[in-house]
DNA sequence: AGCACA
């Protein structure tokens, strides 16, 4: 009986509400104007104006329910109806019970972004993994993680909005690299807007959230106690790998350690050592972020084919090594942070190694990074002695770092040119940054963001 | 002249 076809859907009558809703208002009318047509009711506690697509609706809300109903009970009988600057506005009870807060900002551009990671649960994708994807366009001062009913978010904090819109830009509706994921992650589409936070409050560093500029700041005990709710003895996390090798059948130098590691990142120090237990390693990242990457893709994984040279994997407690001459039992790739900008310590070492401009090029539409090619070739003599490297023996690496091609997003994606000096003066200057958690020069953190799907050769 | 914002 109510309503019938034909009949819009609004009815001639609505259940009464604390808010009125206006229409035909004047071409811009004012939350003044509309305090003084509701006042003489009751108390207004809200309004909200310019509402609609034409902009003409507003809404009122009282501070009691039958002060709306005596404004529409009025004006339902009022010689007059209601006017605002000589025009009518009609008026009825809302459908809604208040005015909600609108946060017309729509967007403005902010250099904190709310991240929304779709389609997966607590844990698939790690902090480790967002800040690795972030930092190709900045330096990556915070980041926040949060789960949601929405699903899982990160606020990812830049130093300004610029970046921050260059990453929102490049990397919205796209999805994470998958031999960044787990194999049992599904697709990861980052869904981005920016946040109206401008400085995240990062109290501890824990797998919830980082502070990137601070390197004092402690670790929380959250993080130290899920860690051993594992069972698993956790060593403090380090940018020091000690790395022991496993059924080492072959001779593993400082050159084949080297290219190994610098898949991850770029590799400050090295260190080899025997010990009674056997050889053993260190490698010296810039940061933990790095060493974390690289743990977690080369733990348990054998350096040549046919499980020789196991690699385990644990955090040094060490955080800078201290190699005074380069020689076959230490190397030192940083050339003495003497200010050449030098970006390719490699040519300290004794063979061609990718260099960065090689890395820089893995982000144009090339499947397989240059640099797979690079590392896929060593000139490494003294392994080849022992081992022909060329002959495919060096192979097994993770599934995730082999198998998967780029993703296509990320080939048809390269990042313009002005983000690397954007991405390079930041790095210079990041601030509150102890100058050993300085990120290194930025071609390294966009080699970072992608480790080359086959960083040993077959 | 007919219901926003998240």
């Amino acid at each position: 009986m109510s309503s019938i076809s034909g009949q819009p859907q609004f009815r001639y009558t609505q259940p009464p509400s604390k808010v009125i809703h206006l229409r035909n208002l004047p071409w811009e009318c004012t939350d003044e104007e509309l305090i003084e047509l509701g006042k003489p009711f009751g108390t207004i506690v809200k309004t909200k104006c310019n509402v609609g697509a034409n902009r003409n609706q507003a809404f009122i809300e009282f501070a009691d329910l039958n002060q709306a109903i005596a404004m529409i009970s009025y004006y339902a009988s009022a010689a007059e109806p209601a006017q605002i600057r000589g025009k009518t506005v009609y008026l009825q009870y809302s459908n809604r019970q208040e005015i909600v807060n609108n946060k017309v900002t729509a967007d403005a551009a902010s250099n904190v972004l709310l991240v929304t990671v779709e389609g997966v649960e607590a844990g698939d994708v790690s902090i480790d993994v967002l800040h690795l994807v972030f930092s190709a366009f900045g330096f990556v001062h915070k980041i926040a993680t949060f789960e949601k009913t929405a699903g899982f978010q990160a606020l990812v904090q830049f130093s300004d909005s610029e970046i921050a819109s260059s990453a929102k830009n490049a990397l919205d509706g796209r999805s994470i690299p998958r031999y960044l994921l787990q194999e049992h992650v599904g697709p990861c589409t980052l869904k981005i807007n920016f946040s109206a936070h401008t400085d995240l409050n990062v109290k501890f560093q824990s797998h919830r959230s980082r502070d990137y500029t601070n390197p004092y700041l402690p670790v929380a005990p959250s993080a130290i106690d899920i860690a051993g709710q594992d069972g698993t003895k956790q060593e403090p996390e380090s940018n020091v790998l000690l790395a022991s090798i496993e059924n080492m059948q072959y001779t593993v130098t400082i050159d084949v350690l080297h290219e190994v590691f610098s898949a991850f990142g770029f590799v400050q120090k090295i260190a080899i050592f025997e010990k009674n237990a056997g050889f053993q390693a260190l490698i010296q990242y810039p940061d933990i972020q790095t060493a974390n990457i690289a743990k977690q893709a080369l733990e348990g994984h054998c350096i040549y084919e046919g499980g020789f040279c196991k690699l385990h994997l644990t955090y040094s407690r060490h955080t800078d090594l201290n190699v005074k001459i380069n020689n076959d039992r230490g190397r030192d790739y940083t050339g003495g942070n003497i200010g050449t900008m030098s970006n390719q310590p490699s040519l300290l070492g004794p063979q061609p190694v990718p260099t960065p401009s090689a890395t820089i090029h893995s982000y144009n539409s090339i499947p397989y990074p240059a640099i797979s090619n690079g590392v896929s070739l060593p000139q490494v003599p003294q392994a080849a002695a022992s081992w022909d490297i060329r002959s495919g023996a060096m192979a097994p690496l993770p599934v995730q770092l082999r198998n998967q091609s780029l993703p296509p997003h990320l080939h048809s994606q390269p990042f313009p040119p002005h983000l690397h000096n954007q991405m390079h003066i930041r790095h210079v200057a990041p601030p509150g940054v102890a100058p050993h958690m300085m990120p290194l020069p930025g071609q390294r953190s966009q080699q970072l963001l992608f480790p080359p799907p086959q960083p040993y050769g077959r």
